[in-house]
DNA sequence: CTGTTAGCGCGTTCAA
DNA sequence: TTGAACGCGCTAACAG
């Protein structure tokens, strides 16, 4: 049986109350008495009830996060790295992280959200890789619900947000693969629905369009973020009767799917065909060739979408509700600027 | 404010027990009662609140992960595929998960336990990548808490476990490299303080035995489980003035990392130089080469892990407390079976 | 069938 | 400086 106030209180011949109040470092204690308190606390291995204390204090000083888990399970580093970000950032300010997983889009995935909300599981919530119209985020806004996204939305709704600028992002690419003298650049793009497609779509379009370049639609084909997608779609681009010579991916996996493709075909990628990621998980810099790619520092991002989060919590205000980071194009050998040197 | 039983109980004139066990759907409550009082519970927006409910049951429906970290941050596939199951498997039986990020050995580590143990914050707990002396084990065997792990341990404990026979994975490439004809082996490892480290060591060296080929200390490296690590030590390996043919590496992430340092020395994997890795990861069919790895089912063993450890926090029994997994060798491309065909 | 009584372990009045 | 009383929201034993 794990030791309770009620018995240390017994042992020391003091009430719950002092007991309660020496552990909690308030002042109106005698010095004497604390330290006998402290003592048969821990001798006794007293340990607080965290349970008992969220009834009391009406909060559970811990932070939900649900995966959006498209396939069977998941497998993009991304998630990893923000998640490690996210729970390192939490612990830092001592609260907890309670993950789970849920297909996206689909009533399960309210119920997720009702569950962490409404049962009062979690004090606020992460919400990552956010949709046009996110019903995650209108759900969270109405029910006034401390929440930080990750990434924007289309909704007319105010929320704190922290974004990485993916039209800048996928604009760098794209320059860089113009200057190395490409015209026709395909773009594998992430599901519609996210919002992050949309921007770094945009980043390609205006890209083409500063440099002269006619936007073929055969050039743009839609991907599901995963290494098999981006190998399926890149067959399919290479399968054309004109394809590119360079490819910009929606995110790293796709990029590395990509790669193999090539590969496969028996073309030097870097030579024969450009490929340029987004995201830099750490698997880009070791693939062969390295991947150039779009780096966004997405642990940092959730370490610090955790520190937005605990100070909405904890009601403090927010210097800055919406960031937009800047990524940078990170260059290594799968475009060819190596071979250029 | 949210809803409580209370208030259902104010609004239907019946007392908070009889709404209580309404919506827990005892049967000594008249049909017509119940009615009304779901009508109201759902018109209102009842929801339960988990604290006092877990206060009150004396458990939290709750399982907890500790992933050690060993890095800055974790970048390892390995981790997500296994949070992945565990959490599905969670789920599934009504669980949910709680996560926390520590580096591995060290005190900090101890307190993380102590807080989800002696806190009562969770109901039970998943071990990963155990040690060969694992104080989190003997901790929490000692405390008689609900635990499962993924892996053994050299102490003498009694628990709950599923681990991937190692050893025989080691073996099984050790034979298909033997086979190809390479006598000239080196073994990335992964850090001796982890107990699968042992298993595939010994792997290794049963092997080499069998085919009556000498034991090199100088082809044995302790590698971190990163990709850095593997191509740090797979240069060192190539240094050697008799540099091996083949290698076989403690994780997948490490056998990536040799692959990039073995083609940047120009040499081409599967043909100059064979590689293996261990794990499957999702990167290892996509990397260039493929690469041939001892592939465990680690989703499946997650999830495994969860239903587990959920029935012993029921208090059933377990069919099987001590599983042994075989794992399967893969064969890709890294170790040129495929320019044999 | 339904309500009363009684906590779970903790923290916060308020009075002594 | 200390303790008694109270309640967070829920559930369980018991009585009627």
């Amino acid at each position: 049986m794990p030791v309770t106030l009620k018995d240390i209180a017994k042992r020391v011949g003091y009430s719950v109350t002092t007991v309660s109040r020496a552990l909690a470092g308030y002042e109106d204690v005698a010095e004497d008495t604390r330290r006998k308190i402290i003592m048969a606390a821990r001798e006794m291995g007293y340990y607080p009830d965290f349970t008992a204390r969220s009834l009391r204090r009406r909060r559970t000083d811990t932070v939900g996060f649900v995966i959006p888990v498209a396939e069977h399970y998941l497998s993009d580093p991304f998630f990893l790295e923000l998640l490690a970000g996210i729970g390192d950032g939490a612990v830092e300010q001592g609260f907890d992280l309670l993950i789970s997983t849920c297909k996206p889009l689909g009533s399960e995935e309210r119920e997720v959200y009702r569950r962490m909300v409404r049962g009062r599981r979690v004090d606020g919530i992460v919400v990552a890789r956010t949709r046009r119209e996110d019903q995650r985020i209108s759900y969270l806004v109405g029910e006034g619900f401390p929440t930080v996204a990750f990434g924007r939305t289309t909704l007319n709704l105010d929320f704190p947000y922290i974004d990485v600028d993916g039209e800048d992002g996928v604009r760098q690419a794209m320059e860089h693969l113009i200057n190395l003298g490409h015209r026709r650049i395909a773009f594998i793009s992430p599901p519609s629905y996210l919002m992050f497609a949309e921007h770094r779509l945009i980043g390609y379009k205006r890209a083409l369009e500063k440099h002269g370049l006619d936007f073929d639609p055969s050039l743009v084909v839609e991907g599901e973020l995963t290494q098999s997608s981006g190998y399926r779609r890149m067959n399919q681009l290479l399968d054309l009767d004109d394809p590119p010579t360079a490819v910009v991916c929606g995110n790293d996996l796709m990029a590395l799917g990509a790669i193999s493709a090539s590969q496969e075909r028996g073309l030097k990628v870097g030579r024969d065909v450009a490929i340029v990621g987004f995201d830099d998980i750490p698997l880009a810099e070791h693939s062969h060739p390295p991947l150039t790619t779009v780096h966004q520092p997405i642990y940092e991002i959730g370490k610090r979408l955790s520190h937005m989060l605990v100070q909405i919590i904890q009601g403090q205000g927010l210097a800055e509700t919406h960031t937009i980071v800047q990524p940078k194009l990170v260059v290594r050998e799968s475009c060819g600027y190596a071979e250029r040197r």
